[in-house]
RNA sequence: GGUCGCGUAGCUCAGCUGGAUAGAGCAUCUGCCUUCUAAGCAGACGGUCAAAGGUUCGAAUCCUUUCGCGAUCACCA
């Protein structure tokens, strides 16, 4: 039951009638608070096109759907905005019909056939996950479960960078100052392990350099020939010509870090359905360079190189093929995306998830495809975000000014458990129980921190000042959910069809109005790939309902009618809080 | 310099395709634990929506210019 589309079909049927005009674009939204009404009907659109005062259609529409719509009991006209003030009666059926949809809130998930690929996380194998991955990951996450709800097929894969001069650094490190060590017997995390050498292998570097200069080279000359520069270089002509000990050496060191991205993507309870790794993508896409130079959509320069004019477009040249034949990250691109489509026939579009430092490259990768003709092409959207900045600036892991990923959780878990210790309130917990309850705590403080910010903007994070519990905070929704289930468990009330024959209060038309809205919210934000819009909109209705749960006395109620009608709500409530905190990837817990 | 993004309260951020008097949290101050869980509730204080023009019934939102911050402009990835 959505009162927006019932009104807007109502009030164009109604000017088609009686102006035999088809008019469509009404806009219908709820009515601002301080105004007397519900929902609000602007009739300036209205004004234009027939040629009569606001005050005039206001007051037919107004008669007409109180004549035709038994919901409206009265309506009123402030300046051009058609205030309806909808019956209880609206209010209360609209909570028995959703007695039954145990997901409400959300669109049913019937899965369509074709299949949208998200893509990330997508790290490099030289160190280990910090805080711009998390960031990353919590969009993607949140990303894939808006989209299934919605009904989307999803599957989740990513982009391992696990190739490259980077790689060579952390190993030529190890070679030479722990050739005999690795994680297990130093009881490290993989990824921990390999990413000491990198920040290593660039001390080493750097004090090179310095010596190099300081026998009187200069500076560009030493940071070409500093010995151990030189040795990750040879090292990496070696992977690259396939020398067998040297990829021996390199998938060992790679699989350290993968067991420690494991753990990490475990920590934080995502998972993926698949993995695409450079070191088998990079040199894809050669093909579609010769099918898009056979179709001119390609050029070659008398150089040989291979290059795309998308000065049409608004954007520049591009090179695809050096003139040496070698391909590069975007000949590369292409063809990790023909590779996926390949492996999933379904494909009907691509997310990635890519920070915005690369906006240029994925508008000129979508054109190039879409001028390839691909059918999939229409639907490949890059799920920008903003870096996470230190206070002291960027985040650098060579220099070691980062916030680890793991460091950051344990934080988490940590100030969540001295807060319920504080607080007292799980005493009685087992000590799993109290493991599990500050894990989910924590983990939905830090979740819910990164996610309700627009992905476009930069954050930053200050390590110093912890992430707050208190406030539009994961812990502030989690805390409200917990008071309801507890609730559920005292009341011992069976959900049974609340009688209509009574007036329901001001806040509670407030919350049940939010709850009408919640589908077309959601829905928004699943068409903007936008987890902070649901955040948003979840803390608006936890407000509103913790001000109501406070200021009255729900069991003490005499009138059975009002007490069932109370629970039921409450209930509601915490299912729709419950479904939209799953969106974000944070769970909630059944008491705290 | 070209291109893209951002600029909203002391701080951190909402504000969906233009809609009514710009909203939260934190911080500061005032109340509220005989109640369902005070990780809470009620209230006060706090704004030239970076600036100036324009478009229109109406602009934080769209357009133009300026300023500030960031990113990007490699035969790197």
């Amino acid at each position: 039951m959505n009162l927006h589309n019932l009104l807007k079909r109502k009030v164009s049927e109604f000017i088609l009638k009686k102006y035999d005009l088809n008019f469509n674009e009404l806009e219908v939204q709820m009515t601002k608070k301080d105004f007397s009404g519900d929902i609000t009907i602007v009739v300036f659109p209205l004004v234009k096109t027939l040629r009569k005062s606001p005050s005039e259609i206001g007051n037919e529409i107004g008669e007409f759907l109180l004549k035709e719509l038994e919901y409206v009991e009265e309506f009123n006209l402030v300046q051009g905005f058609l205030n309806l003030v909808i019956k209880s009666k609206f209010y209360l059926e609209f909570l028995n019909q959703i007695f039954d949809q145990d997901n409400y809130g959300f669109i049913k998930p019937i899965l369509e056939n074709p299949t949208i690929l998200v893509e990330f996380a997508s790290p490099n194998t030289n160190k280990p996950l910090h805080l711009g991955h998390i960031r990353n990951i919590l969009l993607g996450d949140s990303i894939s479960k808006i989209l299934e709800a919605n009904g989307k097929n999803i599957h989740k894969t990513q982009i391992v960078n696990d190739r490259g001069i980077h790689i060579c650094k952390s190993i030529v490190a190890w070679l030479k100052f722990g050739k005999n060590s690795n994680p297990s017997d130093l009881n490290e995390k993989g990824d921990f392990f390999v990413g000491k050498y990198y920040v290593l292998f660039d001390k080493v570097y750097k004090e090179e350099i310095l010596q190099l200069i300081s026998e009187g080279n200069d500076k560009a000359y030493a940071e070409k020939n500093a010995p151990i520069f030189l040795d990750a270089q040879s090292l990496l002509i070696k992977w690259e010509s396939g020398d067998k000990k040297v990829i021996e050496l390199w998938k060992k060191m790679n699989s350290w870090v993968y067991d420690g991205f494991e753990k990490t993507y475990n920590n934080i309870g995502v998972n993926f359905d698949s993995y695409y790794y450079e070191s088998n993508t990079y040199l894809l896409g050669k093909d579609i360079i010769n099918e898009g130079l056979k179709n001119n959509v390609f050029f070659k320069k008398e150089d040989g190189s291979v290059w795309i004019d998308l000065t049409d477009d608004g954007l520049d040249e591009k090179i695809l093929l050096r003139s040496d034949g070698t391909s590069v990250y975007m000949t590369q691109d292409l063809g990790t995306a023909l590779l996926r489509y390949k492996n999933h026939p379904n494909m009907d579009g691509m997310i990635y998830t890519v920070g915005n430092e690369q906006d240029y490259h994925f508008k000129v990768l979508f054109k190039i495809l879409k001028k390839l003709g691909f059918e999939w092409s229409k639907n490949l959207h890059h799920l920008s975000y903003g870096m996470v900045d230190l206070p002291s600036g960027k985040m650098k892991s060579r220099e070691g000014t980062v916030v680890d990923g793991d460091d950051l959780i344990s934080e988490m878990k940590l100030n969540a458990s001295n807060l319920s210790k504080e607080l007292g309130k799980i005493d009685e917990f087992s000590n799993s129980e109290k493991d599990m309850l500050n894990s989910t705590i924590g983990l939905g403080a830090l979740k819910y921190y990164i996610l309700k910010v627009d992905p476009k903007k930069r954050i930053l994070f200050d390590p110093s000042e912890s992430i707050d519990f208190n406030g539009n905070t994961g812990p502030f929704i989690q805390y409200a959910y917990a008071r309801i289930q507890s609730l559920k468990r005292k009341s011992s009330f069976s959900l049974e069809k609340i009688n209509l024959d009574f007036e329901i209060n001001e806040k509670e038309k407030d919350i049940l109005k939010q709850l009408t809205q919640f589908p077309i919210s959601i829905k928004a934000a699943a068409d903007n790939y936008s987890p902070a819009l649901i955040a948003n909109y979840t803390f608006e209705l936890v407000k509103l309902f913790n001000s109501y749960y406070q200021s009255i006395t729900i069991l003490k109620v005499n009138d059975n009618t009002i007490k069932n009608f109370r629970l039921t709500l409450s209930f509601k409530v915490g299912e729709v809080i419950k479904n939209s905190m799953k969106l974000l990837g944070i769970n909630v817990p059944e008491k705290m």
